[in-house]
DNA sequence: ACGAACTGTCCGTTGTAGCGAACGATCGTG
DNA sequence: CACGATCGTTCGCTACAACGGACAGTTCGT
């Protein structure tokens, strides 16, 4: 029901421009490629790209959709902020949705927007470490929802351990892991491709 | 290494202008506003809009910002053309993959393509009969599985009883129904928007 | 040590995004 | 029918986004 379309939005051009430049540093930085390239692959000019980076202008949607592009990257992640590596809900945390005769109690755990493909798993898993053999295309996210037993999961390096009812996203297109940390563990996958 | 990130993108200037045109035009359509009305709500010079509406502006990200607030949708929905119609592809059978050690045995329940949204809900039931006070929008499936107790699910004139480990699609934009067989019944509904 | 080839930053110029004001068209109302 | 009100459109004007080229601070080879 309520929207609450994402976490933190830029109030006012200053923060929107700022957020803008953070993620074209920062997507840039990964890439590898230096500014000349860049402004290259994109066909801008370098000190457009450098006016973007500094925060000190306002680029066209043309501008930023050639950035998007030589990138690599979907429109909106130079204008959102990234979203944390994983994102826990434990049980009881989420907004409760009753019915009238209190018959029902539905918790909201995850709301995914525009998204092309999704897969839903019945996960049963047996102790010990599991790595996922095939890394994802880039951008999908995993949402479990254990639903007997212990888990632990995330991305290689920032596992968290969920309990029975606990739920937690993350990027599945990177090293991930799944462990069961007691027998006959049960959870729910909903992969989430772009 | 071409994006192909998703589904239809703009490939040029051009078609992109086009899609943020349609797409601000029908927004506003569908708010009931005047040109002048949404214009002085963005804080936006009529003319700006206009051009915007009729494609001839490479509008820029504050601008364009300050019209999807002013419309109440995220600044994607302008960028990216609307999901398409939905088409459900429901595979009959749990086909299961198992890992190497044989820690994890995941089946795939369903697969959603081209949706607009989903989400995913912790379900917890008593017994007793329950119906869906607000009817979803046409189009929106449902999917269920029961991962504790015995659930009657499905739309009225249609229920089926699931046991623990079942799992059933079915339409929600019309009367169905909930209702669980036992105490403390538990699931995992995956709502599917189109 | 010395260029050569880079890095990112800072100018001068030009095209245009965005603005307010003026415009004709259309619609009710006295 | 004439009138004000509102619709979407068009027209200069100004500010600035975007450009190429010049600039200083690096890491390379030889």
């Amino acid at each position: 029901m309520l929207d609450a379309t994402s976490t933190s939005e830029p109030i006012d051009a200053q923060a929107l421009r700022r957020q803008v430049a953070a993620a074209v540093r920062q997507l840039r930085a990964r890439s590898g490629q230096s500014l000349a390239e860049l402004a290259n692959a994109a066909a801008i000019g370098k000190s457009t790209l450098h006016a973007i980076e500094s925060g000190d202008a306002n680029p066209g949607i043309e501008t930023l959709w050639a950035l998007a592009s030589a990138l690599g990257v979907p429109f909106s992640d130079l204008l959102e902020p990234p979203s944390p590596a994983v994102r826990v809900t434990r049980r009881g945390d989420a907004p409760c949705v009753t019915d009238a005769e209190s018959t029902m109690h539905a918790h909201l755990l995850t709301s995914m927007r525009h998204v092309a493909r999704v897969e839903v798993y019945d996960l049963l898993l047996h102790p010990g470490p599991c790595r996922d053999a095939d890394p994802h295309h880039a951008g999908t996210i995993e949402h479990v929802l254990v639903t007997a037993g212990r888990l632990r999961v995330g991305p290689s390096e920032a596992t968290v351990e969920l309990d029975t009812g606990d739920f937690a996203s993350f990027p599945g297109d990177g090293q991930h892991r799944y462990e069961a940390l007691v027998e006959d563990t049960r959870a729910v996958l909903t992969i989430e491709y772009p």
